[in-house]
DNA sequence: AAACCGGGGCC
DNA sequence: GGCCCAGGTTT
């Protein structure tokens, strides 16, 4: 091994083990929970994921809680976090766990990569943190690191480019220390080679740092623009209940699969157009005649209550509330549901929706 | 390789 | 308003 590659892990390793953050998966060995933590982290920030981790470990604490409990109860305990199959993912490989390893953390590469949710990252991440095991776990701050201390210009968002920074990262594990090493090297991209401003002058192992040398740990790493998400315009319905359900909204639960799986929303629909969504009047009919012919409920629109947007990765909803009454109180499809202000708790909402809802039943009261 | 899959914090 | 975050799955 170089010199340059020696030093980085020794500093690298030294620094970690006086400087490391205290966090709530750093006081446990317990390899699932270690597992739940680093599927919670991925693409969420730590300050995010520390009371989602504590409340979801305080309710499952064992694997077979997890693996035993109802899924509307995994994903009210994921709810606001985001990707929500990562939740769904997790409690298949836990029962899988428990049916095929005995209810044991898989210990061996092959079994762990297997996993329903675990990818190459968190695979690295379990068998280092949790066993201590030579694997590398490269997460976008390890490729950002390595990027900038090697002065690697291959752009990060290919996925190739990760299997090379892989080969990379595992050559620089120093003997037994796998999993300080590999979290070492995210908290430095966490605290301190971070993307806008690096502090080198509070690094370690700035002194061979060759992006720093060259001056150009600006620019590093390289990573190509990612497509901006498509606008959709959707009309919403804000149905309110009469008679025996007055003071309720109807509400309808999603399919069990794709974007959003299974939580509950308003009904919409995209409108056909930017036009037909502009023009209340307009919007409100089409809009009535949209969920009477797909889903069979009769409303008529009252008018404009207001608009809101929900932005994904891939997507953003420009959302219009439309305000309706329902015309005929018989009967509603098997997934709609009346709510009240009470039983918002009960359900599991994007949070598009639960702050629509939260605010909706708040300026009602007045 | 590209598209799909949330939400928030920061600049 | 753009960027990024302890990514994985599907096509």
């Amino acid at each position: 091994m170089s010199s340059e590659k020696r030093f980085f892990s020794m500093e690298l390793l030294r620094w970690y083990k006086r400087e490391r953050r205290d966090l709530p998966w750093r006081r446990t060995k317990d390899p699932y929970h270690i597992w739940v933590s680093e599927i919670m982290l991925q693409q969420t920030r730590v300050d995010t994921v520390i009371p989602y981790f504590n409340r979801f470990v305080g309710r499952f604490p064992t694997l077979r809680d997890l693996a035993a409990a109802p899924e509307e109860d995994v994903l009210k305990h994921w709810e606001g976090l985001g990707y929500y199959s990562r939740a769904r993912n997790l409690q298949t490989a836990v029962k899988e766990v428990v049916a095929t390893y005995d209810a044991q953390v898989p210990s061996e590469k092959k079994a762990v990569s297997g996993l329903k949710g675990v990818g190459p990252y968190t695979a690295g991440a379990i068998l280092s943190i949790a066993y201590n095991k030579p694997e590398p776990a490269v997460d976008g701050n390890v490729m950002r690191v390595l990027s900038r201390y090697f002065l690697l210009e291959d752009d990060i968002a290919k996925p190739a480019t990760r299997v090379g920074m892989e080969s990379l990262a595992q050559s620089l594990i120093p003997e037994g220390e796998a999993g300080d090493f590999n979290q070492a090297l995210m908290e430095l991209g966490a605290m301190v080679c971070t993307p806008k401003s690096p502090v080198c002058g509070e690094c370690s192992v700035a002194l061979h740092c060759m992006a720093r040398q060259a001056g150009r740990e600006r620019e590093l790493p390289v990573k190509s623009k990612a497509k901006p998400p498509k606008p959709v315009f959707r009309l919403a319905a804000l149905i309110e209940g009469t008679g025996a359900h007055a003071g309720k909204v109807l509400v309808r639960q999603r399919p069990g699969s794709g974007l959003l799986a299974s939580m509950w929303e308003l009904p919409h629909a995209e409108a056909p157009s930017a036009d037909v969504w502009g023009e209340v009047k307009v919007g409100g009919k089409w809009l009535a005649e949209t969920i009477a012919s797909e889903e069979g409920v009769r409303i008529r629109p009252t008018g404009h209550l207001g608009d809101t947007q929900h932005i994904f990765t891939h997507l953003v909803w420009q959302i219009r509330v439309i305000g309706a009454a329902l015309s005929e109180e018989a009967t509603v499809p098997e997934h709609y549901r009346w709510v009240g202000p009470d039983e918002l708790e009960s359900y599991v909402w994007p949070n598009v929706f639960r702050k629509l809802l939260t605010e909706y039943f708040i300026a009602r009261n007045d």
